[in-house]
DNA sequence: GTATGTTTCAAACAACCGTTTGATCGAATG
DNA sequence: CATTCGATCAAACGGTTGTTTGAAACATAC
């Protein structure tokens, strides 16, 4: 058959791959079911056991198609920023933008997973699967060992403890932003915020994080 | 039989509801099975579809059992915090401070859930499960007005585009930190940062979301 | 004591879950 | 042409899901 015709008929572990990962972000891995993947991806039933093992072990593909790039592209970012800056620490709001650029421009490659992608692994840390539990801190380990560190030197006078939990809040709000939870459309009917661009919310979610990573440390003697 | 002995026999529907409030919160809705209740709380199979009709309905009976509580507390010192500060503006720090409080309060008492409950409530906040998709706002619309509200008066010059972008996040760091997602735990081995104490969170939490609300604003034309 | 209404119980319901099976297809290899 | 091997398929597997049933047990009121 001409393979110039017929070659964008893709193969049937990538059209699971990418119907998972559409139904994952959108209802969750406890309630999707194999079924709706296989019908999504227009596949016999058995065809993800067949490729993957199992859903847990698609639910690992899924991801590990998609972190190698952002990981490296993140680490790259702050490569070349900690290599301009010489024996200077590079800025907070420098190492932060380094790391959202990263999420920003995977988010805008469909061909590393598009900004669904992106919402599905914010949502994936937030709520924390037991069948990633071991496999994906991982692949982060060196990521966040990095921009922990980098971030370290560009505040030296915030105690390691608390720099800890003020990471911790900021990817927090990170990750949130990025899964696409406006929290307060949850209680709020009509907001007036409600773009899902990562772009836009980058704009407004950089100089939050920098401002709350670079207050003066808390008083110890409380 | 006595009721002085045995008064502590409580309620079926409290002890499903008891039940399923730490279930819930450890497992997921989702992942949380109606044996898997009964059997903690003691009772039938049947009980939870006789006094509560449903599963969702269970779920929304969780929360209104505890929301009412902490909404009513929160905005008792938001009511004293205008209150004392008279004309002025209360500080972004003393409004923080008047939520983060009321979410201690229930945190340290028991009989309004407890901690459970606080984690409960925001790890549904962040993962927003549609059963409570429409309940939850009802219940929260004024909270979260009075607060934003309060918010904006004492940052009056902070558009309030932007402004609802930022308690999009600091609200997304505080349910975060809160529901005990540590994120950094997910990729770090070994982090220093473990406690799941409230009060401790809250003592680094409080100085970085009021640094991330007050920063100055972003520029309009970037 | 009898009747009434509520609560509990074991058992079963249909529907769905993730996974496995064994047959069948299709192309490449000898 | 025959054989082999990976891929696809319909069908069924045992198990669990949330929910329903109808009888038994209970408490309350007449």
């Amino acid at each position: 058959m001409s393979d110039l015709l017929e070659a964008r008929q893709v193969d049937t572990a990538t059209r699971i791959l990418d119907a998972a990962e559409v139904l994952f972000v959108e209802h969750g891995f406890e309630a999707t079911s194999m079924r709706m993947i296989t019908q999504r991806a227009e596949v016999n039933l058995a065809a993800v056991n067949y490729h993957f093992g199992s859903k847990d072990a698609l639910f690992q593909g899924v991801f590990t198609r998609r972190l190698t790039p952002l990981t490296r592209l993140a680490v790259q970012n702050l490569d070349k920023l900690e290599a301009e800056a010489g024996p200077n620490a590079p800025s907070v709001d420098a190492i932060m933008h380094a790391f959202v650029d990263a999420a920003l421009d995977i988010a805008h490659d469909p061909k590393r997973g598009g900004v669904i992608f992106v919402r599905l692994l914010s949502r994936t840390f937030v709520e924390s699967h037991p069948a990633l539990r071991e496999s994906l801190p991982r692949h982060y380990e060196e990521l966040v060992a990095r921009y922990a560190q980098a971030t370290a030197k560009a505040l030296p006078h915030i105690d390691s403890n608390e720099l800890q939990w003020r990471l911790s809040f900021a990817f927090s709000a990170i990750f949130n932003a990025f899964a696409g939870n406006n929290i307060l459309r949850l209680f709020v009917s009509d907001p007036v915020v409600n773009a899902r661009d990562p772009r836009l919310i980058a704009t407004y979610l950089v100089p939050f994080v920098v401002a709350g990573l670079i207050a003066p440390a808390t008083a110890k003697g409380a």
